[in-house]
DNA sequence: AGGCTATAGTTCCAAAATAGAACTGTCAAA
DNA sequence: TTTGACAGTTCTATTTTGGAACTATAGCCT
């Protein structure tokens, strides 16, 4: 598979993974909800290559995910803010901290613990049907072809 | 880092992604999803290398993501089935696939509609507060350290 | 003025992962 | 007996990563 070109596919979740589907990228975003901004800062809590690191934050800028935003003249210097769409991922790192506490978790219990400030709670995110509230199931679920599908398959 | 013990990491991210932290196999979960099964199914709609595909499945397996379920004797084959903690990452898919619709879109439209069939409604998926039930955002959380965590970040 | 430190990168080479194609082995059907 | 389906394995070339060192700008200290 070219994966250049995986934006192009018909397919969303090969549109989404050509964003955030290697695990630095996935590293990175959950530093920056975790409110770092700076070169060093996902530097040393990460110990990713600056290299690397270097190349993932351009390719979160060029997809819209993060802004670069001066924050010294004087030497030159950057931070890196996640923008709404950065944001909107919010439920797709939530989904997958959710599963490692749950599948992945060991003894010690698990190592964050989520407030919703709203209410008030330690709380676990789950997925419901944006129709009847009710929590979404795999077997409940029947795909259709919309239309930007090109041919039918599954 | 060492990605071959990203599992035995303190974060639950981290623990998630050392399962289904690259694009194939985030890939193959979603053939799993629409139903796909077997070897040359996965093979021919993913167009992923045989090689590579045997690696994904052999390590989703010992995951315990999927298992190999024998389907004929004589030859004796195989076929690869989600198994309780693989259909648990449906909500990773369903946040992924939801946010490449909204943010990935272009101009065909989205490529499937999911319909739950509980209700009856074409849906889309909601992160919501297990505790209140409102949608969650990224900005109303605040963490806290958990049990299982050795010293405090964030 | 000279040297140290902080920040944000870039460059270079070795090591590991992936792509692409061909090959293996089992069995059924023609 | 030949062909085809299925489920892989093996091989080499290319690409991506890892690891370490290097560059550049500017403030601060003496």
């Amino acid at each position: 598979m070219k994966w250049d070109t995986l934006d192009e596919e018909q397919c969303s979740l090969s549109r989404t993974i050509a964003v955030v589907g290697d695990r630095w990228t996935l590293l990175i975003l959950r530093e920056c909800f975790l409110r770092v901004r700076r070169f060093e800062g996902f530097q040393s809590s990460l110990q990713i290559t600056r290299h690397l690191l270097s190349e993932r934050l351009k390719k979160l800028v060029r997809s819209g995910i993060l802004r670069r935003v001066p924050y010294s003249e004087a030497p030159k210097r950057y931070e890196y803010i996640l923008t709404q769409k950065g944001l909107d991922l919010y439920p797709i790192i939530m989904a997958m901290v959710h599963w490692g506490d749950t599948h992945m978790g060991d003894e010690r219990g698990r190592p964050l613990l989520h407030e919703h400030k709203t209410c008030g709670k330690l709380f676990d995110p789950v997925m419901v049907c944006s129709e009847c509230g009710d929590p979404l199931h795999a077997k409940q679920v029947h795909v259709h072809a919309g239309p930007g599908r090109k041919e039918v398959v599954g």
